[in-house]
DNA sequence: TGTACATCAGTGAACGCGCGTTCACTGATGTAC
DNA sequence: TGTACATCAGTGAACGCGCGTTCACTGATGTAC
């Protein structure tokens, strides 16, 4: 019944297996939206191996999902990053990365979830959150810093209203991915009011 | 080994296990924070009866959680309720609404997640939202209507900037319950900004 | 008032399932001589 | 060039677990007569 369409590789190419298990988890990931699909069977079945294979490459089924965490985030991290590039207008650059936090969110929903809503360090003392975490963050602040550079923007404290549009927008992509039925205004017109009133741009548009 | 502290109920009184069954979901779900925890094994253990007694109250698992959000939803919305009652300046009724929706979400953040990001409605086509889901949401319209007949606030779409305010109230509720260990600004000056940049009022403070 | 009986609030054993993980193994691939 | 052998990339069976759910049942509680 299982077909097996998968042929052994050649020596020295194990981690090859390795991609392919990340792939068949981040697969299985945005399809069924929960973390907990992620088994080492399904795994396992969508990559056309024995279970026990994993071992080899991953210490435990956590590992896996650490892992897909990982490329999550620095595949936001270059979407962001190439959303702004080439925009040199101060605003519509922080306006061009915003919209792009927001369509990140709205076509991987399930990735977006795993990175910004998986329960992150909870047990133990508050340890420093890993560089790769923050990049867009301070990117977002170093948007505000030039608005306010160019005299676009009357911000006085760049960070603090860069936490404000960064909860906002994630509170919309979050609530927007939920609460699908909800009355929803346009996407455009609500990070408008998000971008002019929380990061005080002097003249809309 | 189990003890079982429970006495059995008398005639006509069965209806009061329906209600330890959901107190005793309620508590397991705000003690692990996992929807999955909640399993009828579990429950049964916390409860002090047997499996298969739950079937007489709930036709199956799924129903047990959808009765804890039904619950958390009206808890939520009295707490809204109580939280602007007897404010009558415009602003400081707004203000004190929305530091309820951190305050709730901060002190039961595990029944906030569990209301609020829930998958809620994905399959199928989009069906109206429950009264009890839109309650809080047309009372925040109200609070920035009020400012808005009161000449506090510049908004020209009440609606549109309540889901500005929701987005953002939400999405550091969210995040902050995730990233615990981020950097996080003074919950105070944060709602400031989202405030007075939402939702347009003239003069702060 | 006494008693046979219906009802109600549960119980306990069992089912099949998918899971993570372990263990001993196999057979193709490459290498030393 | 031929061959014995080490290594590597996996496999297959098995374990114990907790789960949702079913089924036939039990024994206390109340009620009809």
């Amino acid at each position: 019944m299982t077909e097996i369409l998968r042929e052994r590789n050649r020596r020295g190419e194990g981690s090859r297996l390795r991609a392919d298990i990340l792939a068949a988890a981040t697969s299985l990931l945005e399809q069924t939206g929960s973390e907990e699909a992620v088994t080492l069977r399904a795994v396992a079945r969508e990559v056309g191996i024995s279970a026990p294979s994993i071992y080899a490459h991953f210490p435990d089924r956590e590992a896996i999902v650490d892992a897909i965490v990982d490329t999550g985030f620095a595949d936001f991290n270059a979407a962001m990053r190439a959303a702004i590039a080439g925009v040199s207008n101060p605003v519509e650059r922080l306006r061009a990365g915003c919209a792009a936090y927001l369509r990140f969110a709205a076509e991987r929903p399930n990735r977006y979830k795993l990175i910004f809503e998986r329960q992150y360090l909870t047990g133990g003392p508050a340890q420093p959150v890993p560089a790769i975490r923050r990049e867009s963050f301070e990117a977002l602040v170093a948007l505000i810093q030039r608005c306010i550079d160019a005299g676009l923007s009357a911000s006085t404290d760049a960070e603090l209203d860069s936490t404000a549009i960064w909860v906002a927008l994630h509170g919309f992509a979050s609530l927007h991915a939920t609460m699908a039925g909800w009355p929803w205004p346009d996407s455009d017109a609500l990070l408008d009011r998000i971008i002019y009133g929380l990061a005080q741009i002097s003249s809309p548009k």
